[in-house]
DNA sequence: GGTATACATTTGTATATACAATTGTTGTAA
DNA sequence: TTACAACAATTGTATATACAAATGTATACC
């Protein structure tokens, strides 16, 4: 992935910028196989994360700041994102018996089983998208994003 | 930064699923770094990256499609992104003489004067999200994503 | 007990983006 | 020269996301 050539610039780009731009678009990439893997089950990648996070919860549901506060990208409205899931037999939501402020979120049969056939797609594409990274790499890799 | 304690799951993570989730958190922060410091100047990163690909242009007008080409993140909608470049000033467009399916799209000087701004405070925002990370490191990054 | 404050979620609204269909223009081949 | 295909941009529509305001509930203080 020349960044230069893929962006059509002739000059060249300072490091500092360079390696943001590469970062972006190596983000772009990642986003879009995740997402055309996803397409068939008709969740994005946000949805997909919830649906991964209440399976975490061992059938301990959850709520809705729960899923905030674990979710990758935070999102302004969980809310509505809890909704696409509901319509789509998922998840399933009732007001929480002891405070009946909160709400609690569980997975359906369903959701589960559903999960299970995204989640074997999501370990081909992460295979997939890291088939030329050693274990090494991946380790420098991750040890460079913690000093970000 | 630390994976398991953002996303507060209690369980370790495979070092593929690790390194992706590490990505997108990473990506993130970018953003939201870039975004906000772009928002004094009321542009999103798109139409900042827009001003910039026409500034590489040195007075030769840009079309639509050579934009796209030229995007970081390529849009499926460039006509709006610069319909408010045009709202706010920052760039005109006219039909092409030579050929009017296309369009000229131009840099005004208040685009210049204001793109001069961002480009200062941009500079400054790399440095800090890059502030912890050797010049070495870069280079190994940049290596690394070209892996992808 | 009544009132104010904090909490958890939902709703309204504006903006952003994706995708498909449409418009207008040019080039080409019968 | 006309009909058709290719091209470039725009428009319509649906969906996604961001942010602020509103709703309803619980808690704490007097």
């Amino acid at each position: 992935m020349n960044v230069e050539q893929i962006i059509k610039t002739g000059k060249k780009i300072p490091l500092e910028s360079r390696t943001i731009i590469h970062f972006m678009l190596v983000n772009n990439k990642i986003n879009e196989s995740i997402s055309n893997a996803l397409k068939p089950f008709d969740v994005s990648l946000q949805q997909f994360n919830v649906l991964r996070i209440l399976k975490g919860q061992n059938g301990k549901p959850a709520n809705l700041s729960t899923l905030n506060e674990r979710m990758v990208t935070k999102m302004s409205n969980t809310t509505r994102l809890v909704d696409k899931l509901i319509l789509k037999g998922f998840v399933d939501r009732i007001i929480c018996p002891s405070n009946r402020r909160k709400v609690e979120i569980n997975l359906t049969a369903v959701g589960q089983k559903e999960l299970a056939k995204m989640s074997a797609t999501m370990k081909k594409v992460e295979k997939s998208i890291l088939k030329k990274i050693s274990k090494q790499e991946l380790e420098q890799l991750n040890n460079l994003f913690n000093k970000f």
